[in-house]
DNA sequence: TCGTTAATGCAATTATTTTGCGTTAAGAAT
DNA sequence: ATTCTTAACGCAAAATAATTGCATTAACGA
């Protein structure tokens, strides 16, 4: 991971760098596709092989790589007004996308690479941040504060085992009662 | 996975079956083997690569197998006379198999195999079937019946999350304190 | 005990990964 | 702007891994 920060970072080395990730994304978007080698990612990259290689080291490697970059928030959470209502928005958002097909393949390459112990934690990180934001805004509303450890444990820690072992997301209801258990909210729900 | 319910899994294919296995568990042990190949496994199985890739298709598809055998409680948790009791030692033992370095090396195995889906399902199954064990010995006693699901949200997921995600396992207070959560433990605790 | 054939071994073929070396171009210095 | 240094790349050869055809072995039913 973090490619990006080597000492030459711009130019042609950003453009190959582009070039592979969309790539890779494009294959696999192309449900059914089992031959997601190295080769074939650069042949429709227009790179060679051994450029891969040489910066990424291994297949597993570079699909982490993409995996942790499509993980990373696009843009802050919606603002609803309230947190209750921000916390039911950026969820269902969420659930949807971390079930979809491509979210269980970004999860899949992101634990599947044996080097990167510390990409895992990176993702935790994104969902972490964005729990802050919306505490701070709260906060900042007068609402008592949002414990986010507490939404950790009783809403996403469940959304994501469902998801990785039980493969079947929490419906809507479901989400909504697993926010109920949040104290820190407030009793009303 | 499940390779040992084909026609003929008894004699030569049984014992190749168990030289395989053997021979990964004790090269994943090793620390810092970063070579585990196809045909290092098999050489020192004593056995031809093509075996191998003929009867596991994949070093993925092999590595989950031996992963979820692994993963299969050797016996049942241990009777301590109370669900609350019964529970707390089982959450011990588990965080201690999980977090450490085979547990998660078995875990990242299971989720790196992209054909098998089912694989975390089946290993969602086994803790699910543990609970079982402890919520009907409970209620043999006449203690107020477990919520098996109840415990998976609070507890497991949680201590998973942790595990996976935070790459820290859950201190002995941390697990006490999640089961504090389980309601249907009833409020002393 | 024999017959059938699934599972294995061996070896040739094909694909992937690694590596040496010349070339290109990013970024620093002038 | 121009030059210099060298990181990053492309190419091709070499090494390693994965696939496949065919012969052999042995599991299991008859």
């Amino acid at each position: 991971m973090a490619v990006r920060e080597g000492v030459r970072c711009g130019g042609r080395s950003a453009r190959i760098q582009a070039e592979v990730h969309k790539a890779v994304k494009e294959m696999q978007a192309e449900a059914g596709r089992d031959d997601l080698t190295v080769p074939a990612i650069a042949a429709r990259a227009g790179v060679t092989p051994s450029t891969i290689y040489r910066r990424w080291g291994t297949l597993a490697e570079l699909l982490a790589d993409v995996a942790v970059e499509r993980l990373r928030p696009i843009s802050a959470p919606a603002d609803t007004g309230s947190t209750q209502g921000d916390l039911e928005a950026w969820i269902e958002q969420y659930v949807d996308e971390t079930a979809s097909d491509v979210g269980k393949t970004v999860l899949r390459d992101v634990f599947a690479n044996p080097s990167g112990t510390n990409n895992p934690s990176q993702c935790c990180n994104f969902t972490r941040e964005t729990l802050e934001t919306i505490q701070a805004r709260g906060t900042a509303r007068g609402e008592p504060p949002l414990d986010v450890d507490e939404v950790l444990d009783l809403v996403v820690a469940p959304i994501m085992y469902r998801i990785l072992f039980n493969n079947i997301p929490p419906s809507p209801e479901q989400c909504q009662e697993l926010l109920g258990r949040v104290r820190s909210l407030g009793v009303k729900a």
